[in-house]
DNA sequence: GGTTGTTTTCAGAAAATACTGAAAACCGTG
DNA sequence: CACGGTTTTCAGTATTTTCTGAAAACAACC
């Protein structure tokens, strides 16, 4: 991060991006991309790539790299600026959105193709015939991993994905007292700027 | 994994093993911890470090390390022969009860950690007084990640953590109708073969 | 206390990942 | 279709992460 300015503002931001790409990279997400997401994300402004760059002190190549993954991801969009060639990004201010479409795309990036190893394996050892009882046990953990993983999957699609409402209504539901103070989380982060 | 017999059952395990690996690297886990953690889940035996050096090609001391992580996530344990020096591991094999430990584990290293980071912030953009428009979209996009990352952290600890029951019922309870078809997953992995 | 079998630690090596920068591709314009 | 501004790509390099192996620490035993 470049600015070491004292201002405040600049300094949450910065210890909002590191603490941000940690988090990232913690779960397998490469720490730049994080905080790219995370630099868009807090200024809610559109910045081109040279703002990123400059501000994340990176490469234009990893800038370039990092931001279209997060498109790809469905949590950044592209814009422009009118008398303006370069291209602008914005982060999804909508915090349901942005969590939907992250377990919406790690759900398709790796469970599915978990779920679908363990259909083969299943497949590979139900299919050699013998039944052991070491056979038989190791068939119930597969099946047993087939069925969490697909639980897991259906849940998932059932309350992030495809509507749109689901996971906010689940965890109102599941929480039924009262406990949390002040925040308004229905309509997220709003602010649209123009 | 060293074996290449053409034995089905010794197939369909370096399968799992590798799928497991895999799954675990995308999300942050390194590769081998989630391979030993396969390799004793899928033969449900009780192994010792030299059975697990031999059967995934590992050193010893990445062996040790493996292992003393699976240990410290409650999800492997510690066991003993009778007149067998050597320390032998088995994973737990229900699969609730590792599900449980993997979530409350993260919860505590990741999730925890990023709310602290985000109510520091929030310390440091609130007291800086100052509140142009700005500054308050700001401030309340901190607010929206602490109030989601908060109930994140509610429903897991509520769910997943405490007393033992929760996750499978929530998953059947939130997932009325038809739809699935042979398996079985209502007790849980089950199957405690003596 | 010495011996032996076993586990842990950790500095250095190896492998995997991420990043850079410059060249190539793109693209609207004149 | 040549030109300036802009984005993408990718070979090479740098950084981070993971692994090894041998030495040190343990621990049961005699």
């Amino acid at each position: 991060m470049a600015s070491n300015s004292n201002n405040p503002m600049t300094e949450a931001e910065d210890r909002f991006v590191t603490a941000w790409g940690q988090m990232g990279s913690a779960w397998g997400i490469s720490r730049t991309m994080a905080e790219v997401h995370a630099l868009l994300y807090i200024t809610g402004d559109a910045l081109c790539t040279d703002d990123i760059m400059a501000r994340l002190e990176i490469s234009r190549g990893n800038a370039s790299m990092s931001l279209r993954a997060l498109v790809d991801w469905g949590i950044v969009l592209r814009t422009h600026k009118r008398g303006d060639r370069k291209e602008y990004f914005v982060a999804e201010q909508d915090i349901w959105t942005m969590a939907r479409a992250i377990v919406r795309e790690r759900l398709k990036r790796e469970v599915e193709p978990l779920i679908a190893s363990l259909h083969e394996i299943r497949d590979v050892s139900t299919k050699s015939g013998a039944d052991s009882e070491a056979i038989e046990a190791h068939n119930a953990r597969i099946e047993n991993l087939v069925a969490i993983f697909e639980l897991i999957e259906l849940l998932v699609q059932r309350f992030v994905s495809p509507s749109g409402e689901g996971l906010e209504a689940a965890a109102m539901l599941l929480q039924p007292s009262g406990q949390r103070g002040s925040e308004r989380e229905g309509d997220g982060a709003g602010e649209d700027r123009p």
